[in-house]
DNA sequence: CGGCGGATTTGACTTATATCAACATAATGA
DNA sequence: TCATTATGTTGATATAAGTCAAATCCGCCG
């Protein structure tokens, strides 16, 4: 397999990548969730000369990119966990989005070629871009990329849409265990304990995202560990019983949907 | 440019296009606001042999596609207009978008190959249609076209997260003048009034997309009649007061953002 | 180690919006 | 046309969640 010595050039707080500690796609662990897994039809050996790794962490508060930004790279995570927001008009951040490793960054900006966005780190994280010359029409040899990248936006417009229902209709506390289950499911998707995990968001980042107050979201912890269906202490949280957390949610798990049920 | 007969084969209750009677992109009273006017790197004469349009009106209550249908095409409402909705599992319905002329609908498919939302006409409406496999990455010759549907999809995405951000922390008067605002931009895009138009959906329909009862979306409308932003006797709304609408809705207007301020 | 500041929890109270119920109006169809 | 049904309005009341305020916890830094 072809590797090729990058430079990286821009904001990012990122070093030279060496050959000799260079990490190749085939290599990585969480290869099977990320870009490569997406892109059977494409010669791999040539996307590890594109994609670009950083070797050092990113640390917690460190922007990728900000609302306004040019659209220059689409960013993988590595390890960690980002947040994405925009900015009302009148200033007020909105969360849409909280981003495990293996998942993307930056699509959004394929419209406008700015970033209407912005992508910050919630702690010690590391990342993996692509240049988004490599998704440009006029760009040669990324077919399979281009169509790839498209099921992913299709998927987060999918993902966003849940997250409107959940904001729509549903209860805090119905809220809070849908969060709760799809942030277990991601992690089981990256082979990661999907009972037993530490939450990387704070408590106001979750009231954000689910249109709560922090108030009413420590007190909806409170009443899930009081049922039992949880045990959480700061941002260390155990689902204890993640088929009462499903019903919650409004996931259909049982064939008798009323023996879980809680007022 | 040549026109092909196209005979029209599914479930839809489209009738064969003639030739005679066809209209081509270039002619269509939304052109610019369509695929064609994203397709500027694309041969539109060969655009043309691949739409296809229908003849006769889809009537009120009329599904262009069911959630689990697989994916066949890319629509574009010509007329009319429609609402794309998903059901949760418990089976109430959640509106996520309403689609104006112009606008495309189906993309979120592009990800699973199956729908996962149904989309519905609200009135009389007719559409343009685009075979799903011209997208498809074994496609030649649509490379321009992959390019704007990706745009397309990015900015789908940036929609709804401002739909998420208005669900999220908006009050019901506040979400509903962003609706209002947001419909009244959308049909000045299509060159039509943009503060006198008759809303195509039904109060059940604007409190389910807002997050809100009918009750309340019937009330808001009562208050912000009282305070003279608008008139509205049933589907007939007038903007009266758009500045006031906007800065309800948290779009900043005038230097002094609290000179209309209203409680 | 100890103290400072931000994050979280908890309680008391308020309020926006939902719910329930009745009525009015508009659309539909024989 | 009128009867019938769906859709929208209005009022009274209930409640989920927000607000305000205080107490507690926790990480961080000298």
């Amino acid at each position: 397999m072809l590797l090729i010595e990058l430079y990286l050039t821009t904001n990012l707080d990122l070093t030279p990548v060496k050959k000799n500690n260079q990490i190749n796609c085939n290599d990585c662990g969480i290869h099977d969730l990320c870009l490569p897994a997406l892109l059977a039809d494409v010669d791999i050996s040539n996307l590890d000369s594109i994609i670009q790794r950083s070797s050092r962490s990113i640390n917690k508060g460190f922007h990728i990119f900000n609302t306004g930004d040019s659209f220059q790279y689409i960013y993988a995570v590595r390890s960690g966990a980002f947040k994405s927001y925009v900015n009302s008009y009148s200033g007020e951040e909105q969360i849409f989005s909280f981003h495990l490793p293996g998942e993307l960054i930056g699509l959004d900006a394929i419209y406008s070629n700015i970033h209407c966005s912005s992508a910050v780190a919630l702690e010690e994280s590391q990342i993996c871009r692509i240049p988004y010359e490599f998704l440009d029409e006029n760009s040669v040899g990324s077919e399979g990329l281009k169509s790839q990248v498209m099921k992913l936006l299709s998927k987060e417009i999918t993902e966003d849409q849940q997250l409107l229902m959940q904001l729509g209709q549903m209860k805090a506390k119905e809220k809070m265990a849908a969060l709760l289950i799809n942030l277990s499911i991601r992690y089981e998707a990256r082979n990661l304990p999907h009972d037993l995990f530490t939450l990387p968001m704070s408590r106001g980042e979750i009231a954000n995202y689910l249109g709560l107050t922090i108030e009413t979201v420590s007190r909806v912890f409170r009443e899930l560990k009081g049922y039992g269906f949880i045990k959480i202490k700061g941002k260390k949280i155990v689902l204890k019983d993640i088929p009462a957390l499903k019903h919650l949610a409004g996931i259909f798990v049982s064939n008798n949907p009323n023996e879980n049920a809680i007022k």
